[in-house]
DNA sequence: CTGAAAGCGCTTACAG
DNA sequence: CTGAAAGCGCTTACAG
């Protein structure tokens, strides 16, 4: 039985110091017209009585909650647990809080959008896709900005912060060309997001140029985890029992999966029999029994460009579009491709 | 330029369906007195105008928000990845919220109480450590409850869910024993949590039981990370190059960084020289490298259990107590303890 | 700089 | 079952 707590409100801390309520308010609010010594008064009445304001209230006339949405579409990646840490970080500075969403099976992007409506939100951030153009509708009318992360939609109006993907994957295929591949494997994520798509493309463009024939390329779906990885990789051993040169997993989480069975299950050496490759540069990826070659996602700048795409401080000003151009990523060299052959 | 969005609110709907405003309040309340028909007409309007009602306004009457604040201190941990993402699944189907906290280096959990305070969250689920009886009464005062997972602090009145520690610690102590180990290392977690602790506890004391010298018995701090569990295992071969029979690791991200550095740095295999243990059986220690054989946390149950104190549904009742006692985890065997040993 | 008062968008007794 | 009205706890013009 938990008693009925007597709530405390700026009327009370208004009383104990003497002053208006309104004072109280100012007191609160930083930069607002109040005489250092009133505020003073006041914020030791507050102290005295435990008092906190109540962001519902103050939301409800201000039209802000301070809270950003931020819906995330597979924990099961590492590479979004670092991006959680990190927009954590980055929306504490701030002094803004993260109402977080972790979609299911039965929960798709849009359900997600539609139960966050209510919380008036100052903005969404989602890292899954399958997002409608009605959803972003809904959020535009309201005037909640949404930005895509590590993905972007073509025409529907919201912002997509994501790294240069196809460039990653044209820097993966001139590593396994200069080491000597010639025959490969790519293993591909979600197949209805740009992420996979775009890093294969560039991979397999780059391969094309180089007068490598398409049917050296095979490409198998990993949906992008570590199991997926897995299974993909004894899909390729049970498609053609020797390997190909040089294997591209689509990010590093099924590129981990790949290597785990390639090495335990066929006995195969990284990268003397096969050379192995991934995308995001997660730190799992660096660790002793990987020293995975990959494509650093440079989460930092990918955090900020989608925070100021978000444009919290100052909602009605606009953004800087720039913001929305894909960020460079680069080649971090490890153990799994060869240093190249100088023939 | 964002343009000033209308905000639709219940009058709106309720004159375009032709009702009061009260109306429309009750049609979106399940189980309030409205007539069937009339709760159609009024979300009909709401269709038509993408009308969702605001739910800070009404947090502000109900003093409920469906708000659940979960304040994570340690997603290095993959255990609270997992965490998080049962909570995520659970409270969906209870129709709350999330509002996540991760804790840095310069923010700790009193200090994200006080941020979380004023968004009058219904409850607050802590897997950190170091909450002050100070804050737990500023909750209290304010009839939030607060309960504390995977862990517990004595005396400060919030409730603690755990896995069963010190019997996890002893089956483990037991499968080394039956499997011949007479020379022990544990590394360990969070010095400043219960949990470590407890399994520690639990672990020596069953050595000691059987004989075991406390000299036999030797802890390398391990941070509860994989890097920790890495370094942890290479303090301990500079202390003594002959490794023990058995090590423990408090948790399976520790015991999978000890494994990689035992097995690929100094040649050791697991479990012909070394056995190693884990606690906590998340899905990364199950994986082909490591077949880690551990005690495995109930997280669903413990997730419920957290949920049953947070007692969400029905805040003025009473709670079961009987939630906050410790839940059984139990052994699961794989590769990195050989069977017993019939002698 | 300060206070009285209207208003943010709901919920919920209360009366009918 | 339904509507008018007070109230939740703030913020912010407005007047002084």
């Amino acid at each position: 039985m938990r008693e009925g707590s007597i709530r405390t409100t700026s009327f009370d801390v208004a009383a104990l110091a003497g002053v208006s309520q309104s004072a109280v308010s100012r007191a609160f609010k930083p930069g607002s017209s109040i005489a250092a010594e009133t505020r003073e008064k006041v914020l030791d009445a507050a102290r005295k009585l435990n008092y906190v304001p109540n962001s519902i209230a103050s939301s409800l006339t201000t039209h802000r909650s301070n809270i950003v949405a931020i819906i995330l579409g597979d924990l099961n990646n590492p590479f979004y647990t670092h991006v959680l840490q990190t927009f954590g970080r980055e929306l504490q500075a701030l002094n803004r809080h993260m109402l977080v969403f972790t979609l299911t099976e039965d929960m798709h992007t849009d359900d997600a959008i539609m139960q966050l409506l209510p919380y008036q939100v100052d903005g969404v951030i989602l890292t899954s896709a399958q997002l409608s153009t009605r959803m972003v509708g809904m959020c535009h009318d309201r005037g909640i900005p949404v930005v895509l992360f590590n993905r972007y939609i073509p025409n529907t109006g919201a912002f997509g912060v994501r790294c240069d993907n196809p460039a990653g994957g044209r820097q993966i295929a001139e590593a396994f060309l200069a080491a000597g591949a010639r025959t490969f494997a790519m293993i591909t994520g979600d197949p209805k997001g740009t992420t996979s798509a775009d890093r294969a493309t560039g991979f397999v463009d780059r391969l094309l140029d180089a007068g490598i024939p398409r049917s050296a390329i095979n490409s198998y779906e990993g949906g992008s985890s570590y199991e997926g990885g897995v299974e993909a990789a004894k899909a390729m051993m049970a498609n053609d029992a020797t390997p190909p040169d040089a294997i591209f997993g689509i990010n590093d989480i099924m590129a981990m999966g790949a290597m785990d069975v390639l090495r335990i299950e066929y006995g195969l050496r990284v990268p003397e029999d096969v050379m192995v490759a991934g995308f995001d540069d997660i730190p799992e990826g660096a660790r002793l029994p990987y020293r995975l070659t990959t494509v650093r996602q440079p989460i930092n700048r990918m955090v900020r460009a989608t925070l100021d795409l978000l444009n919290l401080e100052n909602p009605d000003s606009s953004v800087d579009i720039a913001s929305d151009l894909p960020i460079g990523g680069h080649l971090v060299w490890r153990n799994t491709i060869p240093p190249a052959k100088s023939e």
